[in-house]
DNA sequence: TTGTACGCGTTATCAT
DNA sequence: ATGATAACGCGTACAA
């Protein structure tokens, strides 16, 4: 059998109220009783039931996140971000790949709020508005609430910055980092020879560039490393989760969080 | 204030233990009650409470997850593939990623098991002896369990397959897919011209393969498609994922799974 | 076939 | 500063 607060409280001598007060750090408690506690606590080794607190106090210490699609190769490192700030909070994460299927999102969604989560993180894609728990999206903007978003605008800018007056070729695959950054890309001249070829999603043919050519790939910090030589255009996907705790546990705190978006700047970086 | 089985049962003039078991599907529940209870559950929109339910049944139809580095490209299909199995069967999973400080994955451990997690999966490190709970071991064979690993001597098969004669050269970056693959290739001298050169978490210098040679990028299904002309070995992230799943599960419910390995088999497929 | 009553482990609200 | 006791929402022997 497990060691409950009962256990606890009938071997220090105390009321299992106080034991509940010395763990919640009560400050109106005799530092004597306290001392008492803790060692008995400690020699009983008992350990706190989540669920049973989640019971009364009504809340649980769990967030859900919401991927539209879970394989993704930058999904782990968003969640790595997330859970690192998540985990110091006492807070623990449940996760579910939701597809595109309005009703199975909105199945999902009742199945984690039954599970009493404080909050919800709907990664590209867009927050059911009846969730009854504070949302956060990630990745697509949305106006209607709080949103973290790559800005695309800072990665054509850092583009045009480094191309200089060469063309840009923007290539993109099926699950591209920046999905519609195209559009961005200003229809201007090129001004001077040579390309900067841009990969996102696909990966570069050939990784000598020509003279005049610089080849960027997008891509993840985590990913494997690609060849030397070329321009890597970081999206930040570890930073976005990161953030993305910090706004959604501030929400769920209630510090003043209004409908905003946030965004985080890619980074491109040097050839090696 | 939400609706509870008590709000249920009084809606519609029956015990809340009537409504518990018409929710169970109890087989000695007359029709017309269940109707009639069934009916006012959707009137009244009612959705059971999973903590409610965890408390007194002494178990959460929820699972951890512990990654030793969640980072890796191949996470979120690996997720991918666990959380279709889970969902199907209403379990939901908590995740964590805990590096490779011993505390840190018992402090870890034991939260997960405050939360009363049925079963817990251990990807890329070994079960703590002292779970309490069932575990798994994906990646790494653990002997002491059950493990779920990806068959590392039938890669080397098939790349000698392929190779035929010729000479078989493997790189590998910081992050391999198949991590110690290299002390498994034998010994022997290539009897043909021409080079199989198989990179694993690192990309490829160059696609298009010299006459004799043959070039062989370790990936998952879903990451970006390498250039055209090359071979993929794939390491199946997302069938370990429903594998791990579904052993991980059937453990749980004490079906019969004695301490074993099961090895996934990785496919070698020609160039596009 | 259905109702009663207690237990699950904690938090919170009264008292004292 | 601490104790007693009632929620919290559901499962489940046991009784009817």
């Amino acid at each position: 059998m497990r060691v409950t607060m009962s256990d606890v409280a009938a071997a220090a001598g105390v009321n299992k109220a106080t034991v509940s007060r010395v763990l919640r750090g009560d400050p109106r408690i005799s530092s004597s009783t306290s001392e008492k506690v803790w060692s008995t606590i400690k020699k009983l080794g008992y350990r706190p039931d989540a669920i049973a607190r989640g019971l009364s106090s009504r809340s649980s210490d769990t967030v859900g996140l919401f991927f539209r699609d879970l394989a993704v190769p930058w999904a782990g490192e968003f969640m790595a971000g997330f859970e690192r700030v998540t985990s110091r909070q006492g807070c623990e994460c449940l996760f579910r790949s939701t597809g595109s299927d309005r009703q199975q999102i909105r199945n999902a969604m009742f199945r984690l709020i039954s599970r009493r989560v404080d909050g919800l993180v709907w990664i590209d894609c867009l927050p059911e508005p009846d969730s009854e728990v504070p949302g956060l999206a990630v990745g697509l903007e949305y106006a209607a609430g709080i949103s973290v978003v790559v800005d695309h605008d800072h990665a054509i800018s850092s583009l045009m910055a480094l191309a200089d007056g060469r063309a840009v070729e923007i290539q993109q695959g099926e699950k591209p980092l920046f999905p519609g950054i195209v559009t961005l890309l200003p229809r201007q001249r090129a001004g001077k020879s040579g390309t900067v070829r841009v990969f996102d999603g696909v990966s570069p043919p050939c990784c000598e560039p020509l003279p005049d050519d610089a080849i960027v790939v997008c891509t993840t910090r985590k990913s494997p490393v690609p060849a030397k030589g070329i321009w890597k255009l970081y999206w930040p996907a570890f930073e976005l989760g990161t953030l993305s705790a910090r706004v959604l546990l501030n929400t769920i705190k209630g510090r003043g969080v209004r409908p905003d978006t946030v965004r985080l700047l890619p980074v491109l970086s040097g050839p090696a």
